[in-house]
DNA sequence: CAAAGTTGATATTTATGGTTATCAACATTC
DNA sequence: GAATGTTGATAACCATAAATATCAACTTTG
């Protein structure tokens, strides 16, 4: 079930210990823009499951490929949000997201725009295609369209 | 004169001197594939004046954005290369640097591809798209055309 | 042919990014 | 209402990536 995956139910400190890390840690990965937990109206933060794959993907890139957190972010903000939502062009023009190169899309608040109204956390480019090794396959597709 | 700025004419010491960093740095910058200073027969390197703006827009990179040298690659290897030299399916199949998501595709060796018989460092991929921050502008003009 | 510069490789240094510990204030739970 | 867990923030720790120093062997240059 799809639904079952992306339903927040793990509080952080569960979260951590599943994850094996400390709980300041998911804070920082959350301040730096690179995970969007829910927050419930207390502001308690709550993990999926697909968060918690999110995080194991993120510290691959880490521990493992020596990404530095700052260079997945940089990766993260060359996806092409703006075919995947397929804005307008005054949307671009108006979009911070659109013309960055250092930060993801989803960390930009989106006034005037298609993105304005939607939740990042739920929005397919955050949860689709910032997982790992997949946004080449999406320029792939993106690009294979054209030719 | 687009010639002089890739004529290759400063020597590893002069080039160092230049940019204010040391030999050693350089020559690990080319082991991770980041760089491709001509060589001469006798293998010394020379280095010309778009090389040296190239390890500018490297160390930014590094000491100001604070991506690390394997996030660079990482960045590298999501130019769409490809589109951009317009390989066959085939070539695709075949070509390392399609399939990877860690290595610049010019570190690959490209046997039975179009890529084959060019020089990467004469490649419009090295050459046009792997400085500082032309890379999701290339992504935006290729997929403008398609839609 | 002597001097200066290069090669690749290894070892060392150092700066800092990533992680965690700790804190007071507040929220939740039973 | 007592215990447990959360919040954000600051400070400390530590692992290591980035840079450099050093080396013997080899080239180039004048």
């Amino acid at each position: 079930m799809n639904i079952s995956k992306e339903e927040p139910i793990y509080s952080i400190s569960t979260a951590a210990k599943l994850l094996g890390i400390s709980i300041p840690t998911l804070r920082v990965y959350e301040k730096e823009g690179l995970l969007i937990p829910f927050k419930k109206e207390s502001n308690q933060r709550l993990y999926s499951q697909a968060d918690l794959e999110r995080v194991e993907c993120i510290r691959r890139a880490i521990n493992e490929k020596k990404i530095s957190v700052n260079g997945i972010k940089a990766i993260y903000s060359l996806i092409p949000c703006w075919e995947v939502v397929n804005c307008s062009d005054e949307d671009r023009n108006v979009c911070g997201a659109y013309n960055s190169e250092e930060q993801p899309c989803w960390t930009f608040s989106h006034p005037n725009t298609i993105c304005e109204i939607k939740s990042c956390r739920e929005c397919e480019v955050y949860t689709e295609y910032s997982n790992c090794g997949t946004i080449k396959n999406l320029l792939k597709n993106i690009i294979g369209k054209a030719s």
